[in-house]
RNA sequence: GGAGCAGUAGCUCAAUUGGUUAGAGCACCACACUGUCACUGUGGAGGUUGCGGGUUCGAGUCCCGUCUGUUCCGCCA
């Protein structure tokens, strides 16, 4: 595994700072690495040499090594010495290494170094993420860090060897692509050779590894880099990177199989010490996922399902909620063990979180030894209490939050509660790894302008039987996809694709797209695919995401080297930069001032 | 694009209603110390309170502007 040079008469170590035990002591060890912590008691130094495999003592005296004085936090520094056991009772139990040290008979100092801005194992608060990434290059050199992308590089490892293993074949794509039609913004590449126009970074590889399958590679796979130019979060950077794949002649129960597999092997084989909520895999629509969690990407982690409260909460005389209903709202509910023990501040704080997603309020009820209350306690009698905390299974001391709003909205809105709750209640076990498939999302979904979009992209396919509502209501018809989910977070989706012209072509005019606009966008794919496409379906899996939840980080950028900010600029080299008016001037270029 | 929050020593933070010379811990520097392991002890250095303007007898604190960062929404699979 360690790949540090051994041999003996190496020059530079012939061990790591991790590989010293008891069993090596009397010999003689030669090692290099940064100094991470200093102890000078005048007569006896004592450094903890640190390389990228672990720590060991060293001891040095600095009556035969006077350099040994000016040691300094971070120096670069090798030294050769004898292994010896340590002084009975003097064993470190917390180091790897703790049961020896290295007794220095040389020293040589490779490099100085300047104070670090901050200190690599800080015990104090957090460092500011703005100097860390300012940094990067020291915030590495953190244990952390270099955990983080070590597991990063076994879960690549594991799923090349994988996917090597199950006849897929890595074909790189370009970088250099045209603008593919899929929704987000495109960073914009100017052509020197070709002014005026421009290449673009790919959003991901999707047409290309349909193509790649009419051209009969039936198993493709690849590490690809993606690029989007919007807005940042914890959980997107401008670029990231896909595990990528697509098979021929398959149905979409054979892709899920293969990455059912890849997913339960990898995490194993990445993180054994971790519990899997199931050993196979749940699947659920994305009707059911909305309709029990309100979302489509649900925590399984807790159950705290969403439930149906129509019926118990209409005719009450509550005359939002009648109104609500008499204009198609439903009423949904959500039960919150222990709710009835929160403060009222804590309640009003969820009516104003409702609010935020979409909900006119929010209606409660809180059931405990003192009796019901709640913002429509009056208009509920006590058989109607009772029937409720049947139908609902609610416990002495829960409360129920009610959302009177139209189906999607409703159940959206306590979807996001549900997770704020499961915060607040200490319902997540991060080391809890609960995997779920949600499939079949519709096909299409309307867009705040009231157009028609593809909500996945516009090659998807439609279920079989649901073509039929392409022509009489869009809206219901659902697709073969499937998205897969690990603790609430997208961690990947793909969708068996249309390789039909006919019902490809019918899927862009319903998209509202004319057909000089079909030939100028996907002409080159209409194309291809007029040469005989077979059936096939892919996925592309986000690697980021799922090495950040698998080495319990808050954020992908902690499991990216060289990230960039929410801002998407790079803090450590500065990019972006401007450029000097020849470098513009030879790409083509000109820059206005924003008139408005 | 919108909203919130933050910016004080190298780092993490404090500074009461606007009131003395802006403090602490860590880090740093010097000296002492042969068994520490987040060593210890003594001493020391380190600040244009992001920047610009305003109110005031007086501003780290209040107001306006601006820059930077950050979180959420919009956007985005």
């Amino acid at each position: 595994m360690e790949i540090a040079q051994k041999h003996p008469t190496h020059r530079y170590r012939t061990h790591t700072c991790h590989e010293l035990r008891a069993d090596n002591a009397k010999g003689t060890v030669k090692l290099s690495g940064w100094v991470h912590h200093r102890r000078d008691h005048g007569g006896v130094v004592f450094v903890d040499l640190r390389d990228h495999f672990g720590l060991t003592q060293v001891v040095l005296d600095p009556k035969v090594l006077p350099e040994a004085e000016k040691l300094r936090s971070e120096w670069v520094i090798q030294i050769e010495g004898t292994v010896q056991l340590r002084p009975e009772g003097q064993a470190n139990p917390a180091m790897a290494t703790g049961d020896i040290e290295v007794i220095a008979s040389t020293l040589v100092i490779h490099n100085s170094s300047e104070t670090p801005p901050f200190e690599i194992e800080s015990h104090g608060g957090d460092v500011a993420e703005e100097l860390r990434l300012e940094y990067r290059y020291l915030d590495l050199r953190r244990e952390v860090m270099q955990n983080n992308l070590k597991l990063r590089h076994r879960i690549m490892q594991w799923s090349r060897s994988y996917f090597d293993a199950k006849g897929f074949l890595e074909i790189e794509t370009p970088m250099l692509v045209k603008g593919t039609p899929e929704g987000s913004r495109e960073y914009l590449v100017p052509s020197r050779l070709h002014p005026g126009e421009m290449y673009v970074l790919p959003q991901s590889p999707q047409q290309m590894k349909q193509l790649l399958m009419v051209s009969g590679f039936d198993k493709y796979v690849q590490f690809a880099r993606c690029f989007r130019d919007e807005d940042q979060r914890g959980d997107r950077q401008p670029e990231f990177t896909q595990l990528d794949m697509e098979m021929s002649f398959v149905s979409q129960e054979d892709v899920m199989a293969v990455l059912e597999d890849w997913a339960l092997g990898v995490t194993k084989a990445a993180v054994p010490h971790k519990t899997l909520q199931q050993e196979i895999i749940p699947v659920m629509t994305w009707d059911e996922a909305m309709d029990a969690y309100g979302s489509d990407k649900p925590d399984i982690r807790f159950d705290m399902r969403i439930q149906e409260a129509t019926p118990l909460l209409s005719n009450l005389g509550i005359v939002f909620l009648d109104n609500a209903l008499a204009e198609g709202a439903v009423i949904k509910a959500l039960v919150v063990p222990g709710g009835a023990g929160f403060p009222r501040s804590v309640i009003d704080g969820y009516v104003e979180l409702a609010q935020k997603n979409k909900a006119k309020g929010l209606s409660w009820l809180a059931f405990d030894d003192n009796g019901m209350r709640g913002s429509i306690a009056k208009f509920v009698d006590e058989p109607t209490a009772e029937k409720i905390k049947e139908t609902l299974k609610v416990s002495q001391g829960d409360a129920v939050f009610f959302v009177a709003e139209q189906w999607e909205n409703a159940v959206s809105c306590l979807g996001a509660l549900r997770l704020d709750l499961a915060k607040r209640l200490n319902l997540l076990d991060n080391n809890l790894l609960a995997y779920l498939w949600v499939t079949e999302f519709p096909l299409f979904e309307k867009g705040d302008d009231g157009s028609l979009g593809a909500s996945h992209h516009p090659f998807t396919r439609p279920l079989e039987e649901h073509i039929d509502l392409l022509e009489t209501d869009k809206l219901a018809a659902r697709s073969y996809t499937y998205d897969l989910v690990l603790n609430g977070v997208e961690i990947g989706g793909g969708s068996v694709r249309i390789h039909e012209q006919t019902l490809q072509k019918r899927v862009f005019e319903l998209l509202g797209m004319k057909e000089e606009e079909i030939q100028q966008r996907f002409g080159h794919i209409l194309k291809a695919f007029s040469y005989g496409v077979p059936p096939h379906a892919g996925c592309a899996m986000g690697i980021d995401r799922l090495v950040m939840l698998f080495a319990d980080q808050p954020t992908i950028r902690e499991v990216i080297a060289f990230p960039k900010n929410q801002k998407a600029r790079d803090l450590m080299f500065g990019a972006p930069t401007p450029m000097p008016l020849s470098a513009l001037h030879e790409a083509n270029i000109e820059i206005y001032e924003h008139l408005d």
